[in-house]
This record gives structure tokens, C-alpha cells and sequence, in this order.
DNA sequence: CCTGCCTCTCAGGCTGCTCTAAGGTTCGAC
DNA sequence: GTCGAACCTTAGAGCAGCCTGAGAGGCAGG
């Protein structure tokens, strides 16, 4: 991605959550906040975050549970979880629930920064990634893009938004977040830049013969779909 | 290379990860660690090592499969690995899946300086050594470069930049990369001559009709491909 | 000391990428 | 059907990023 990475913090501890916020704000992370598991799905959902910062005992639906609900609709984003001392059971249960990573409480915030740093290198690019979706292909290392034989070059804002697509297919990806994503926009004003970049790509990806593969949604955003 | 050679250390044992690196960063060589197979290939990926050091049984992605993902970037880099002992199988597996020599643990640091001492020197100018891409040649001990039959001095600086380029075709190679591989620049300020030696190299590589082979990748860096 | 070569700097030129703007088209509600 | 909102399309201005040519400085060999 393009900026700063984004975290989303899931406790239901206001001390713990105050205190993770702003270490990594300091650290220059764009950090989101949850105090629960609905919640913290429905930020997931919102924001796509890299990472997840995710405590175990949560009210309702508790850690284990939004791990499994984040894998199973196709979501790899990094998380790593909270558990209290000697849950060991609850250790194993998260690395085999889809956790990347755990950390027992009580922790040092440079503890939990370590991780972080690691969880984050290790996820942003893995090397040599080619991202397919149907009969697309995207080279992340060459930049460059494939639909069946034929080559496609990218500008670098046209890449960084069919990266965005192709790491979430099947998702529906609303303006605001393209934006914040792709553009680093936070801003009121309007714009069409979104819109014509979508047609640059639709134009260079969608041969006139080949099939549609980025959907409107009118009124909610943009979809990688067949 | 121009500077001392770079080495990747892959284990997921942290007192091997640090006496292995000690004693190399003792020995001149600078060393970069990854305790996961992940992390591994991003590292290599992202610093371009010139040896890799490699457990076989590691966490998630093992030796083996990063071996393999590793040719078959194309990435050309020596491969040292180690085995437990007895292993034998792991050791054939290796040396097939594409390794260029094993050690079996445990070993002394000496054992593993000797052969990484030989590895560098066989990589270093193995000889006759000719790397090719398309219809360019280069032939490491002449430090000269041949496109069809018309061989093309080179200067050292352009040498080692071809080189580096040579090394890892069809990859774009970011501004940052390739200063601190062939300038060993750390620096922040501005500096053009990248550009200029891109230009020598361009000038002298792509006569007036053959087509070209550095591309510029605008606001990422260039890239060598056909 | 002079000469030739290599490296790097500098300034100005140029390309092509990004974004805006304005008009056109489609969609869905009624 | 009618209308407004949402989205599409096209063209082009502006400018960051890269290219180019000339030359200064340094170093080695004669």
C-alpha cells in the first residue's frame, strides 16, 4: 500500500486500547479502534486494515470467533492476538483458528511493537507474488499485469488500484476507501479521479472481446468479480 | 558486487541466527536474518542477498519450498543449506530442488565460513561465467558486455549496474535498491546519477536500431526486459 | 606536467502521468 | 415516461520525474 500501514485495535479494555492507539499512532501507523467483536468486524469490513491487533476474551463474539469469520470470508490480513497468561489452550486454538501471531498479557508496548514490525514486513509483499483472479494476473515484482498471454503495462496509481482489487476480490470496496487507500484522501471535496482511473484500468484489463471484471455498484462502490 | 557481499541467514533458532550472523558481520560480510520462511523471502526479496543460509525445517514455508520459490523468480543467489544431521534425505531433496551446498548441524562456525567463503568465490566469477538476457551478453570475467556479435566495453560503474540488472531480469529494481547496490549510497540527498549511468549504459547497449532492454518504470524505478 | 579516462554535478528540456472539468449516459424511483 | 443522481467519457493543462548534454574534478600513466 501506498501510505502508512493500518491497524485495528480489538479490546474491550478502554486502558489497554488507549494505551496501543497511541504507541502506534507515535510510531506512525493509522490505527483504528473496537471494544468488541461485532464491532471489530464491522471495522475490519470498513477500513481493511494490514493488521489486527485482536484480544481473545472479548464480550459476545469473542477472538477466536472474528478470526474465523475474517478467514473464512477470504480476508488475509495479519492478526495478531491477545491472550492472558497460561492460556495455553487459547495460544493454540488462535494460531490454529488463522492467528499469524500471539502475545501473552501482561506486555511491554515493545513487545507488542516487535510483532508488529515483523507481522507487517512479513505480510506486506511476499516475495515473488503473483495475484490472479480469473484470467488476470498481476506481477507484483515486474509491475505489470496479464490477462491470458497478453501483457499490460501500469502506471504506478493504475497498479496500486488493481492491487487493491486483486487482493480483495469478490469484495466490494466503497469510494471513500479506494480513495483513502489508493489516494491518501481524506478530504470533503469532490473529485471523478477514482472514476477515470477505474476506466483506465477497465480500458487496459478488458480487452473489447473480454468479459467485465471490475463491477459498478451503484451507490456503494466498485467490485472485482467475473 | 561492488561492496562486501550480502548474506541472508533463514532460521527459525535465534542462538544459531546470532552466531551465524556474528561471526559473518566479524568476517566483513553484511548480514540480514529471518527466522521464517516468510520472512526469508521477503528479506531476499527486498535486500537481494548474494548468499542465502538456509534451515530446512522452518515454520510454515520449509527450506525446501523456499529454495524452490526462489528459482523460480529466477533468482540466481547461492544457496548454503543446512540440515539436521542424518537428514539425508532432506540433503538429496535440497541439492534437486535447486540448493548449491549443504552442512549438516551441528557444525563449527568454521565449517560453515569455509563453505560460504567457497560459494561466494564460485559466484563471485565462476569461471566463464557469461549471464545472458535476449540477445544482450554478459561476460563476467572480461567485464564485457555483447549484444549480437558487437562486444561493448564497460566501465566499472556500469558494470556493476548492468550486473545488478542482469542478475534479476523482469524485476523492477527501485531507485533505492540500486544506489545502495552499486553506490553503496546511504544518502538522502538528491543525486541524477543513476540517470546518467541508466543514459551510458542505454547508449551503449541499445544500438540505434535494437530495441530496448532498460525500461523506466516512472515513479518506481527501471526495470531490464525485452 | 600533460593526457586520457572515469565519475559525478548541474541546468534546462521534455515526456507522459495525474487530475480537472464539462458534457454525456445510464439507472432507479416515482 | 420523467427526472435527478450517480456514473462514464473525453480532452487537455500542469507539473513531477526523468532525460540530456556539457563540463568540472580527480586520478593514473606517461
Amino acid at each position: 500500500m501506498s501510505e502508512a500501514p493500518r491497524i485495528l485495535v480489538v479490546d474491550d479494555d478502554p486502558k489497554i486500547r488507549t494505551v496501543v492507539r497511541r504507541g502506534l499512532a507515535y510510531e506512525g501507523y493509522r490505527v483504528v479502534e473496537a471494544a468488541s467483536g461485532e464491532e471489530g468486524l464491522e471495522k475490519a469490513r470498513e477500513h481493511l486494515p494490514d493488521l489486527v491487533v485482536l484480544d481473545v476474551m472479548l464480550p459476545g463474539i469473542d477472538g477466536l470467533e472474528v478470526t474465523r469469520r475474517l478467514r473464512s470470508s477470504g480476508d488475509e490480513v495479519a492478526i495478531l492476538m491477545l491472550t492472558a497468561r497460561d492460556e495455553v489452550k487459547d495460544r493454540v486454538d488462535g494460531l490454529e483458528t488463522g492467528a499469524d501471531d500471539y502475545l501473552v498479557k501482561p506486555f511491554s508496548f515493545e513487545e507488542l511493537l516487535a510483532r508488529v514490525h515483523a507481522l507487517l514486513r512479513r505480510r506486506a509483499t511476499p516475495a515473488g507474488e503473483v495475484l490472479r483472479f480469473a484470467d488476470l494476473e498481476l506481477d507484483v515484482d515486474a509491475r505489470e499485469a496479464r490477462r491470458g498471454d497478453r501483457a499490460i503495462e501500469l502506471t504506478t496509481t493504475e497498479f496500486n488500484l488493481l492491487l487493491l482489487f486483486m487482493r480483495h476480490p469478490r469484495k466490494v470496496l466503497t469510494r471513500d476507501l479506494i480513495m483513502e487507500h489508493v489516494w491518501a484522501y481524506d478530504f470533503e471535496g469532490e473529485s471523478n479521479v477514482l472514476e477515470v482511473y477505474v476506466r483506465y484500468l477497465r480500458t487496459k484489463i478488458e480487452g473489447a472481446d473480454r468479459p467485465r471484471l471490475i463491477h459498478t455498484v451503484r451507490g456503494a462502490g466498485y467490485v472485482l468479480k467475473a
